[in-house]
RNA sequence: GCCCGGAUGGUGGAAUUGGUAGACACGUUGGACUUAAAAUCCAAUGGCCAUUGCGGCCGUGCGGGUUCAAGUCCCGCUCCGGGUACCA
C-alpha cells in the first residue's frame, strides 16, 4: 500500500473536526498570538491554486507557534457582501443570501481538504445579522462621534451638543466642514433642523452633497480605492464625477494618525509607501489673495511658499465658488462655456488628456499679498476643487504644472530660485521648470539669498505676523464615501424624520435586509431598498435606502474574532485584552489603498472610544505573491481546422490558441483529449513532431477564459493535501509572484514517498527502532531543526520544504530508522504536512495529536563539525579544496594552505604578497 | 512623469548578507530492475575548449568602480513587474 494519502488526510481531518483539536480560549497561562488571513469573498468561482498560498503559510506560522507554546488564535470566515452575487441576482433574480451561501459552501469543502488548522467555531460572516449589528452598532457611534483636534480622538457628540449650548463653538477645534461661529444665544435659537445641520459637519460618520465617483453600469457610487484608471475596479466600467447627497466617513481626521502609525508596525516598505502615497501629506501654507475691485479673498495652498515672488498668475479649479462672482462680464461667456465643458468630461477623457493644457481667463486679478503686484486670475482643470483650497497661484519657473500653462498661453515667467552658484538665464529660454527645492532664492525681497528650505519657513513666519496666511498641512486623503446605490450590503441604522437623519436605537439592532420584487433600482433611480414595502421604523418614520460598502463589514473583523458569539457587545473586554490585535497578517497587497486603511482607521476610532487596547491592529503583515497562469497553445493554421507542433509553426501562417492545460502533460498534448475537448475541434489534424504533439506556453494571469486555471481540488485528489502544501511553499519565497507549473509537484511527492520509507517497509510494517542514533544521524536531525525554525520565523518557507528533502535525502542514505531521529522529524515536519505528520505519530505509539507536540530543541554540540574544507583561492579564483581540522588557528591554516601540495602549482615563480585566512570560511593568497 | 520591486542554468529557485555561484527540485540524457510499462534506484547535467590524464577559460541583465575577494557594496544605463497620476 505504501503511502496512502487519500485514507491517512481524510482519517486526520476527520480526527482534528471531530475532536475540535484547533478550538482556542482564552488561556492565561500562555503566551497569545494572533495569525490571520485576509478576508475572503467566497467567489462562485471557488479557489484556484493560487488562493491558498496565504493559507497554507500562515497555518505553518499557526501550527509552529503552537508547538512552541503560545495560544493560537487563527480564525477564518467570509466577506459574504460583494457585487458578483448582486449581480447575478439581478441576472436572475437568485437572491445574493442564496448563492452566497452555496458558495461559502463550497469554499469550505475545498479548504477542509487542504489541512487547515483553522478554528471553525469562531466563523462570522459579514451578512449573519449577529455579525452585522455590529457593524450598523458601530456606524452609529460614528454618527455620535465628532473628532476633537485638542485631544487628537474621537469624542461623543453629546459632549460637543453642550459646549456649543454653552460657548458656541468658537473654542472647538475639530475635524470639521463647519466655517461660520456661532454663539451659544444662536444655537440655542436654532431649530432643530439648522442644529443637525451643524452637528452632521462634525460627526465622524456624515450625510453630505460631495462630488462622487458615480459608476452608471452598476448603478452605485464607489469610493476612491475601488476606481481604477477612471474605471471601476469590478467590472472595469466608465466612472463619472457626479454630485450626490451620500454618507461619507471622516477618515481624513484621522491621516496624521494613520500615517504615524505606520512607524510602528512591521509591514513591507513598498506597501507602508502605498499607504504614505494615499494619505499624501504635504507641508505648506495658506495664503489669501485680495481679489482686485473685490471684497472676496482667494486663500490658496502652495508648498511653495518661497517663491511667493515667482507668481505670475493665479488659476482656480472650474468648480470654485468665487468663479461666478469674479468673472468680468465680457469673460462670463468664455469662462461659463470651459466650466460647462470641464464638467461634462469624463474621469477618464479628463485623465487621459492630461497633457493638453485647458484654461480660461475671468477678467479678474488678484494681489499678490506680499508684492502687490497684480495676477491675472484663471481658471483650469489642472487645479482640482478636492485638493487643498482648489486655487493656486501659479509660479511657471519652478512647476511644471504652471510652466506648461504659461508657456501655452504666453504667460510671463519669472526666476526666483537658482542652483546655487549658477547665473540666472532668460526663463523664456527654458525647455522645463526648475522644481528642485535645492536652491537659492533671487529676486525675492527679504528672502533674497536664503537657501529654499529657510526660505520658506521665513515667509511663513512672515505671512503669520501679517495675518495673510498661515503655515498647513494637507492631506491628499479624502474622507470615504460609505453609501452604496445596492442591496446586497448592510443597511444603514437610519430613519429619517422631516428629512432629518436619526439613528436606530441600539436595541433595533441588527436592522436587516427586507425582501424586494427586484435587485435593480427603482424607475425614479432609487437604490433597490426603496422597493421594499414597509421599509420604515414602527413609528412609520422612512428607512434609509442605501447601504454599506464591502469596507464597511470587513473593517473590524479581526476583531470580532476575538469574542464571535458576544450578542451583549462587539467584543468583551477581557478577550479583547487577552488577545489584543493581530500579530501576523498574511494576504495580497492590492489592499494597501483600501481594505488596510479603513481598518486601520476603524481600529482607531474603537481605540478613541476605549474598545479596542492596541491602536494599530495589525502589527507584522506580510504580502503573498501571486500565482501566474502557465498556459499553453496550439497553433492553427489559418482557415483550417489543422494544427501544427510548436517548433513547426514557423513553416506556416498560424494563430495561437489558448488549450486547456489538463490537456497538457509536460507540453505534450492529449490528441484524443484535444479532440474531445471542445466541438469545434472533433475533426481536427494535427502536424506532429517525433510522433508527438508540441504545445507553446506562456505566463500569464490566471483566468477561465485563458483555459490555464489549475484547481486545488484535482492536486489533492492525485498527490493529497500534504504534497500540495508542501509544494505551494516550495515554489519560492512566499512574497513573489511566481509561475505555476504542475510538473515539479512531482518532486515534493516523491519526497514525502521517501519520508514515509524511513518508518515503513513495503509491507506496511513499522520499521523505526529505538536503536541509539549516530552522531551522523543526530547531526541531520539537529542541523535540520535549526534550519527549519530559523525558516519559519522569517517565513522563507521555500527554503524549509528544501531542507527536509535534504534531511530525509542524507536519513536515506544513513539507512536510519531510528526513533530517536525520526520522531521529532514527524514533529518539526507537522506544520507542513500535517496529516501525514499526525499518522506517523501516531503510528510511533502516540495518541494525542501533534498538534500540541513541542517543537524540537535543536544542540549546538550536535552541529559540530570537527574538520572544514576550505576552499583555497590564488587572487580570489578557487583552485582547490583543502580539508583541515576545523580548531587550527589562523597562522595554522595560512601554513598549511602554502603547503599544500596544490598550491605548489600557483606558487611556482611567483610571490606571495598576502593570505587572507577566515576561518570556516575561506582562504585567498595574493601573488604576482 | 514620480515612487517602489525585480533580472542568477532549459525551468522554479538557493547562496549563512562581502567569502566555494547554481543548494533543493523539475526537465533532459544514460544506466539498473521489468516480458513491457508504471513505480523505484543509480549516474551525468551552466557554457565553451580539452578530454590521453590532469585540466583551462568564461559566467549572476549591460557598462564602469571599490575590495585580497562582488550575485551581494557604489556610480551610470537597459529591460520587466507593481503602485500612483495634473495633489500645487
Amino acid at each position: 500500500m505504501g503511502y496512502d494519502f487519500k485514507s491517512i488526510e481524510k482519517k486526520w481531518q476527520k480526527y482534528w473536526s471531530d475532536n475540535k483539536v484547533f478550538k482556542v480560549d482564552i488561556d492565561k497561562s500562555k503566551p497569545k498570538y494572533y495569525v490571520l488571513d485576509m478576508f475572503p469573498y467566497p467567489s462562485g468561482a471557488g479557489l484556484h491554486v493560487g488562493h491558498p498560498l496565504g493559507y497554507i503559510a500562515s497555518d505553518i506560522y499557526a501550527r509552529y507557534k503552537r508547538q512552541k507554546g503560545y495560544n493560537v488564535l487563527h480564525p477564518m470566515g467570509y466577506d459574504a457582501y460583494g457585487l458578483p452575487a448582486e449581480q447575478y441576482a439581478i441576472q436572475t433574480g437568485t437572491h445574493p443570501a442564496v448563492t452566497t451561501e452555496k458558495n461559502i459552501k463550497r469554499y469550505r469543502e475545498q479548504l477542509d481538504k487542504i489541512g487547515f488548522s483553522f478554528d471553525w467555531d469562531r466563523e462570522v460572516r459579514t451578512n449573519d445579522p449577529k455579525y452585522f449589528k455590529w457593524t450598523q452598532w458601530t456606524f452609529i457611534q460614528l454618527f455620535k462621534s465628532w473628532y476633537n483636534k485638542k485631544t487628537d480622538k474621537a469624542e461623543p457628540i453629546d459632549k460637543l451638543i453642550k459646549e456649543f449650548g454653552k460657548n458656541g463653538n468658537k473654542n472647538i477645534e475639530a475635524a470639521t466642514t463647519q466655517e461660520d461661529i456661532f454663539t451659544a444665544g444662536q444655537w440655542n435659537a436654532m431649530s432643530e433642523k439648522e442644529q443637525q445641520d451643524i452637528l452632521m459637519n462634525y460627526r465622524i460618520a456624515y450625510l453630505s452633497e460631495t462630488m462622487v465617483n458615480w459608476c452608471p453600469a452598476l448603478g452605485t457610487v464607489l469610493a476612491n480605492d475601488e476606481v481604477k484608471d477612471g474605471l471601476s475596479e469590478r467590472g472595469g466600467h466608465p466612472v463619472e464625477r457626479k454630485k450626490m447627497k451620500q454618507w461619507l466617513l471622516r477618515i481624513s481626521a484621522y491621516a496624521q494618525r494613520l500615517l504615524d502609525g505606520l512607524e510602528k508596525i512591521d509591514w513591507t516598505d513598498s506597501l507602508k509607501e502605498i499607504q504614505r502615497n494615499w494619505i499624501g501629506r504635504s507641508e505648506g501654507a495658506s495664503v489669501f489673495f485680495p481679489v482686485k475691485n473685490h471684497d472676496e479673498k482667494i486663500e490658496i495652498f502652495t508648498t511653495r511658499p518661497d517663491t511667493l515672488w515667482g507668481a505670475t498668475f493665479m488659476v482656480l479649479a472650474p468648480e470654485h465658488e468665487l468663479v461666478e462672482k469674479i468673472t468680468t462680464p465680457e469673460q462670463k461667456e468664455k469662462v461659463e462655456k470651459y466650466v460647462q465643458w470641464a464638467k461634462n468630461r469624463s474621469e477618464r477623457e479628463r485623465m487621459a488628456e492630461v497633457k493638453n493644457v485647458t484654461g480660461e481667463f475671468t477678467g479678474a486679478y488678484g494681489i499678490n499679498p506680499l508684492t502687490g503686484d497684480e495676477l491675472p486670475i484663471w481658471i483650469a482643470d489642472y487645479v482640482l476643487s478636492g485638493y487643498g483650497t482648489g486655487a493656486i497661484m501659479a509660479v511657471p519657473a519652478h512647476d511644471s504644472r504652471d510652466f506648461a500653462f504659461a508657456k501655452h498661453f504666453n504667460l510671463p515667467i519669472i526666476q526666483v530660485v537658482i542652483k546655487e552658484g549658477e547665473e540666472p538665464t532668460d526663463p523664456s529660454t527654458w525647455e522645463e521648470s526648475y522644481d528642485s527645492k535645492e536652491g537659492v532664492l533671487i529676486n525675492s525681497g527679504f528672502i533674497t539669498g536664503m537657501k529654499v528650505k529657510d526660505a520658506i519657513k521665513a515667509v511663513i513666519k512672515k505671512i503669520e505676523e501679517m495675518g495673510i496666511g498661515k503655515g498647513t498641512v494637507n492631506y491628499r486623503l479624502r474622507d470615504a464615501i460609505f453609501s452604496r446605490q445596492r442591496y446586497w450590503g448592510e443597511p444603514f441604522p437610519i430613519y429619517y424624520k422631516n428629512g432629518i437623519p436619526y439613528p436606530l436605537d441600539e436595541s433595533e439592532l441588527p436592522l436587516e435586509l427586507p425582501e424586494v420584487d427586484s435587485f435593480l433600482p427603482t424607475e425614479d433611480g432609487e437604490p433597490p431598498l426603496a422597493r421594499a414595502k414597509n421599509w420604515k421604523t414602527k413609528e412609520g418614520y422612512p428607512l434609509e435606502t442605501n447601504t454599506m460598502p464591502g469596507f464597511a463589514g470587513s473593517s473590524g473583523y479581526y476583531l470580532r474574532y476575538m469574542d464571535p458569539h458576544n450578542d451583549k457587545e462587539y467584543f468583551s473586554r477581557e478577550a479583547v485584552e487577552y488577545w489584543r490585535n493581530v500579530d501576523l497578517y498574511l494576504g495580497g497587497d492590492e489592499h494597501g489603498t483600501g481594505h488596510l486603511i479603513y481598518a486601520r482607521f476603524w481600529n482607531k476610532f474603537l481605540y478613541d472610544l476605549g474598545l479596542a487596547v492596541e491602536d494599530e491592529p495589525f502589527m507584522k503583515l506580510i504580502n503573498q505573491g501571486k500565482i501566474q497562469g502557465r498556459s499553453s497553445f496550439v497553433y492553427r493554421i489559418q482557415g483550417t481546422n489543422k494544427f501544427v507542433s510548436y517548433n513547426l509553426r514557423k513553416q506556416y501562417k498560424t494563430q495561437a490558441l489558448h488549450v486547456d492545460i489538463n490537456l497538457v502533460d509536460g507540453d505534450v498534448l492529449d490528441l484524443e483529449g484535444f479532440r474531445n475537448w471542445l466541438p469545434e475541434y472533433k475533426d481536427a489534424e494535427f502536424i506532429l513532431e517525433d510522433g508527438k504533439y508540441i504545445c507553446g506556453h506562456e505566463v500569464e494571469k490566471m483566468s477561465k477564459s485563458k483555459h490555464n486555471v489549475q484547481n486545488p481540488d484535482d492536486l489533492i485528489d492525485r498527490y493529497g493535501a500534504d504534497t500540495l502544501r508542501l509544494y505551494e511553499m516550495f515554489l519560492g519565497p512566499l512574497d513573489q509572484d511566481k509561475p505555476w507549473d504542475t510538473k515539479g509537484i512531482e518532486g515534493v511527492f516523491r519526497f514525502l514517498k521517501r519520508l514515509w520509507k524511513l518508518y515503513f517497509d513495503e509491507n506496511d510494517n513499522l520499521i523505526v527502532t529505538d536503536e541509539k542514533a549516530t552522531d551522523t544521524e543526530l547531526k541531520v536531525l539537529h542541523k535540520l531543526i535549526k534550519k527549519i525554525e530559523h525558516d519559519i520565523e522569517n517565513f522563507s518557507f521555500n527554503t524549509g520544504v528544501s531542507a527536509f528533502m535534504i534531511a530525509v535525502n542524507e536519513l536515506s542514505d544513513l539507512k536510519s530508522h531510528k526513533k530517536e531521529i525520526l520522531e521529532p522529524l514527524a514533529i518539526t515536519l507537522s506544520s507542513y504536512a500535517p496529516h501525514i505528520a499526525e499518522e506517523l505519530w501516531s503510528a510511533l505509539g502516540h495518541e494525542n495529536s501533534i498538534t500540541y507536540a513541542p517543537f524540537p530543541k535543536w544542540e549546538e554540540k550536535y552541529l559540530k563539525e570537527n574538520t572544514f574544507t576550505y576552499p583555497v583561492s590564488f587572487n580570489g579564483k578557487t583552485r582547490f579544496k583543502l580539508e583541515l581540522p576545523a580548531d587550527l588557528s589562523k597562522e595554522e591554516i595560512e601554513k598549511a594552505a602554502l603547503e599544500a601540495k596544490e598550491s605548489q602549482k600557483w606558487l611556482e615563480g611567483k610571490t606571495v604578497r598576502k593570505v587572507i585566512v577566515v576561518p570556516k570560511r575561506i582562504i585567498n593568497i595574493v601573488v604576482s
